[in-house]
DNA sequence: TTAAACATTCAAAACGTTTTGAAAGAAGGG
DNA sequence: CCCTTCTTTCAAAACGTTTTGAATGTTTAA
């Protein structure tokens, strides 16, 4: 096999790798998920742990992960008794997927204990001490200010999850927020 | 001191930890930063430490990586030799010093690598046997995919790093992507 | 200059995560 | 039904990261 071909293969998966750890994932599902995308033939469990040299075990778990997150799904492969995977090819999926179940996820717990916390400070008012209900009012602005993140995050989340099209760089030419 | 002002305090505290986390720090800088945050005078290693029930050695290897990273700084307490510091309040600034850093390297990092693998790609062309040239060709299209997601990330985390304005919920209520 | 008060460093320990491989579990073919 | 082939599971080991605290460095006041 040609050494350019193997080497743009080899740095290509390492970047997923990266790009996953990156992304709060371990970076063999990143690996893994790049030996599929590189790859024009869906692989086997032996042939994923043998091109990333791990054991099949590692293999077998992180592929259920990468599935889970809709990043490879089995292959069926008449004939064959081995399970094959291949990627999800379409990487805007990749993220909506990812970003619309966990970070999703991670900004509405923030923003409902933010709230939960505005809350409690609002009714315990009345029985706080002068110097107590000044710190309470401070929180309050911390809060707020926090707030006001998670709701700019909310909204940028649920503009990508929510859109349909598949975004390339030529249709993308300006991202606007006012 | 009331018990809902310490709840509060607490829970906004781990919560920024866990954000902390999700941006890939260590979450004993989001709760030193939290904490910071979260006080309306400066406090001085001795306290972050005793808040926050660890060492004086990580509170002062934190500080400096949260100074590094620009979420907090020294303040001067005249007459004290202790060393007090206070968070950054404006979360967008940090929001910026972060992506503006350590986010927009990796996505150019990434976009180097694949304009190099194109270059490979294409130089080696006539080298390649009738099969692997099928293969470039194969690898060439998923390598432009990836190139557009990057592309798409580099304009978004531009438009968040560049804009000089302090984004807020009332301001920001559409996420235009064209 | 010295002593006191603090900050910083870093090696070792604690802790957490990932990887392995052996054993158990399925599935398919005959 | 049994054997073969493959997959899954999981406890133990390897590995990586974080935390601690004692030793060392620094600053300030007198």
């Amino acid at each position: 096999m040609d050494q350019t071909l193997v080497n743009v293969n080899e740095s290509t998966v390492a970047g997923l790798g990266r790009l996953a750890r990156f992304f709060g994932f371990n970076d063999v599902m990143g690996r893994l998920y790049g030996t599929l995308l590189m790859s024009p033939e869906p692989l086997s469990l032996d042939e994923l742990a043998s091109q990333l040299k791990i054991s099949k075990g590692s293999v077998s778990m992180n592929m259920r992960a990468l599935e889970r997150w809709g990043m490879a799904k089995e292959y069926w492969m008449r004939g064959e008794r081995k399970k094959y995977y291949e990627a999800e090819p379409d990487i805007w999926q990749v993220i909506r997927n990812v970003l619309g179940g966990r970070e999703r996820r991670e900004v509405q717990i923030a923003l409902s204990v933010l709230g939960e916390s505005v809350e409690q400070l609002q009714s315990a008012e009345t029985t706080l001490s002068a110097e107590e209900r000044e710190l309470a009012q401070f929180y309050l602005q911390r809060i707020d200010d926090l707030q006001a993140f998670f709701n700019v995050a909310q909204i940028a989340l649920e503009t990508v999850v929510g859109s349909d099209a598949t975004l390339d760089f030529d249709a993308v030419t300006t991202i606007e927020i006012r």
